[in-house]
DNA sequence: CGGGCGTATTTGAACGATCAAATTGTGGAA
DNA sequence: TTCCACAATTTGATCGTTCAAATACGCCCG
């Protein structure tokens, strides 16, 4: 094959003019059942796929969304990002939309790049992560019009009242309520939380959830400790010597490993702990986790997106559809 | 800004004609360089980005390359690809290049999916992992004749002598061999290896590694696990109780995770443990483990792709020059 | 048998850029 | 002064598709 055949060849082939291909492919309902036909052996028989450059110059869409890629971290939530970009890519390709790729190390940047690809008709929608209070990168999408839904509330004063922010993102707190409870029937009443410093909203709803699943009475212990295995490691290793504690909750699995690694050194290797994320790290372990199910958050956000619609057009939603909370899953182990 | 300018607005305003303007975008040497001031002044008055449809259409170039996304490719674990996706994606943006995702569950679908964006002029090129000996996929791309570079060898029986699939690798057996060289010095001779069952390039190679950085007298001891933790931490455990070990250098980070829970709850706590892919699993552990760059990896497949020019051709390369192999580094810890 | 209507199909123009060839301008040598 | 070579710039055509409007074709009704 040398060079790849194009409508025209394909309208001569079936004896028809161009525009009739076109409809073939496009609307179909609109042509004659025996032209359909006619039409379509030939594209079958030549091989022809529509030019999708040509296509996106003349409709001035490009059914591609961006997606930038965070810079990894080294933490371990890496693999929620992993696990929702490629289900994204999946439902994505079953709705007729590409997927297309960005980086950028700053805010400033991202927006330059997200530009950039706006511009140059690369891209008619975004998908941002990681969003939180101020966040300028969803001020510039608003102002400049462009069609994109967030992984992750914007963690502002007024979350659910804006439909001019869609957003998708797990319910942390229905999470942290559901491994509270389920350590309370197997381990005993007493249930530590292990989170981070308060300010961060994902945080603080995690927190939240263990704060609801716990009964008004009876003792409280709460911990803290930043994102690391060692630091949280310290903190429970000295909890355990103090409290009377039967199990731990924590706001994710880095956490937890730290908290698994001195219960195991303090003598208490039985002591139930659950992890949140369920990284390859919880499961190694055979940790409990609260896993967050990306494909979910996938489907979501593309469904925001394009609702039943084939393409995207800057929606206007109302204002109880704008966001979707995916309930996450107790994984017991 | 209602509809964003064109080609034909920034020459107006520059007082020049449209191919000016794009001569300054292209080839900015043969333009004088008085005219060249007032048209990239106007260009940013203007807010100009070139579009990139109507450029591919036009150049039949698309300055994009596909990169397939799988969680479970074989060799390479979720956070390696994450990284190397990453890496690429940054490395792409500096050459001017863009990254497209596409999804698929079978090397068929994959083989679908490559040529409805090749045929649609969505990609250049393509970058495939977890290449295996008598893949379709890489057979489908020469035949094509689409340029692709795979990140991992074919292992065939010529790996290194084709220069029509370029590649770019990670010496495992190198890395193996500093892992084993290592646990000599700070642990002891008796280095044992856990690796998968023998079939599988990547894992055979790793042995390699193994094996050469050994003594040629002395007893070796060679374990094998399918990739699961439970499975490793039983082997494991089995071993310890007959044979004098005083490390294990492992295949991967699940290997090595296995084998630290048979060594903890088999009593020998202190027993070295080496991984492989410096997963966030090894991290949380504390257990040191082959890191395999994904960055270099990444820098290494553009530079093939590409070469010293600024556009993607059908490159022939000199048979020297068509391989990359990445030197791995251990992680202590 | 002419006119009107609805369906099926075709035609010309446009999307925004680059390529290839033509044109203009400038200085120097004959 | 004339002519040529060379650099700088402009003009017309083209990439492959879809949109909007025009045309062809039946068919029914008065």
């Amino acid at each position: 094959m040398n060079r790849s055949a194009t409508i025209e060849d394909v309208a001569r082939a079936a004896g028809v003019s161009r525009q009739t291909v076109s409809n073939v492919l496009n609307t179909p309902a609109i042509v004659r059942e025996s032209t359909r036909d006619r039409v379509q052996d030939a594209i079958r028989r030549l091989g022809y796929a529509p030019h999708a450059s040509a296509r996106r110059l003349r409709t001035r869409r490009s059914s591609t969304i961006g997606v930038h890629l965070d810079p990894y971290a080294g933490g371990i939530s890496g693999v929620v990002l992993d696990r929702f970009v490629h289900a994204l890519t999946e439902h994505a390709g079953d709705r007729g939309l590409r997927v297309m790729l960005y980086a950028a190390r700053t805010p400033e940047e991202e927006i330059r790049r997200m530009a950039d690809l706006r511009d140059g008709g690369d891209i008619d929608a975004v998908v941002v992560t990681g969003t939180f209070s101020g966040d300028p990168r969803t001020a510039w999408l608003r102002e400049n019009a462009v069609p994109f839904v967030s992984f992750g509330r914007p963690w502002g004063e007024d979350d659910f009242s804006r439909p001019d922010h869609l957003w998708v993102d797990v319910d942390g707190a229905a999470g942290t309520a559901q491994a509270t409870w389920h350590a309370q029937q197997s381990a005993g009443a007493r249930v530590a939380f292990l989170g981070w410093p308060a300010g961060s909203g994902t945080g603080d709803d995690r927190e939240r959830g263990w704060l609801a699943g716990m009964p008004d009475d009876g003792p409280r212990v709460r911990l803290t400790a930043p994102e690391s295995v060692a630091r949280a490691r310290e903190e429970v290793a000295a909890a355990l010597a103090v409290h009377d504690i039967d199990a731990i909750v924590c706001a994710s699995d880095s956490l937890a490993v730290g908290a698994h690694l001195a219960a195991v050194t303090g003598g208490r290797p039985d002591l139930t702990i659950i992890g949140f994320d369920n990284t390859p790290a919880a499961e190694a372990l055979g940790l409990p986790s609260v896993e967050q199910l990306p494909e979910d958050v996938a489907a979501g956000v593309l469904e925001l997106l394009m609702g039943d619609s084939a393409v995207i057009t800057p929606r206007v939603v109302e204002a109880g559809a704008a966001h979707v909370l995916v309930e996450p899953r107790l994984i017991v182990r």
